[in-house]
DNA sequence: CGGGAGATGGGCT
DNA sequence: GCCCATCTCCCGA
């Protein structure tokens, strides 16, 4: 590969560092389909200490065990039905902490975004929330556990984005613990979820 | 436009 | 049976 990818150690941080790092990250999918990418533009942190809302908070099970595997690999569930949501994990071995990505900047295969997500969407409404960005980038369960520094699916360096423009506010869409600024996004950016 | 209801299925009590 | 880290559509303004 001809590419800067994130390794192994880049991953091994606190959960608030890693969701802040992340953001201008670019995230690749070399599917069968085709290549798609994206900038990070939004994300949360979800850790393992006094947060209800967190998928580990109540211990280890079958759906949550990667969060308690190695950092810098992908955690995708399932939710509501019909829809996936991405997370790096992070941390270290058995803490239970990840970084939900919640929306990117579509770079690389826009055209094939569109044919998973519906022709009818404008480019702001492709990858702008979880479910939607896993859609697009066509990222599902067989995705989960997967190592994030090689194909299908990695992280490499992308835009460095300046602390100052970094906003941090609560997390969104969910029903516990919602007043924690644990999300994280670039000011202004057109493609984040709200 | 903004708000709200409904869809949908896996996980857990 | 209820909850859920969501999205889309449809309605009223």
């Amino acid at each position: 590969m001809d590419f800067n990818t994130l390794d192994h150690l880049f991953y091994q941080k606190n959960t608030v560092s890693l969701a802040k790092v992340l953001l201008g990250s670019l995230l690749v999918n070399e599917s069968d389909e085709g290549i798609t990418s994206g900038f990070i533009v939004e994300t949360e942190a979800y850790l393992s200490k006094n947060d209800p809302a967190c998928h580990a908070s109540k211990g280890k099970t079958k759906r949550n065990a990667v969060m308690f595997g190695p950092p810098g690999r992908a955690y995708v569930y399932f939710i509501y039905g019909n829809y996936y949501c991405f997370n790096v994990v992070s941390a270290v071995e058995g803490i239970g902490e990840a970084v939900l990505v919640r929306a990117l900047e579509p770079i690389t295969g826009v055209e094939l975004m569109k044919k998973r997500r519906g022709d009818h969407h404008k480019i702001t409404n492709l990858t702008s929330g979880p479910g939607k960005l896993c859609s697009a980038m066509g990222i599902d369960r067989k995705y989960n556990n997967v190592v994030l520094n090689k194909p299908p699916l990695y992280l490499i360096e992308g835009r460095t984005v300046k602390r100052s423009r970094i906003e941090i506010s609560n997390r969104i869409g969910i029903t516990q613990a919602t007043d924690k600024p644990l999300r994280f996004s670039i000011k202004d950016n057109p493609f984040l979820s709200r």
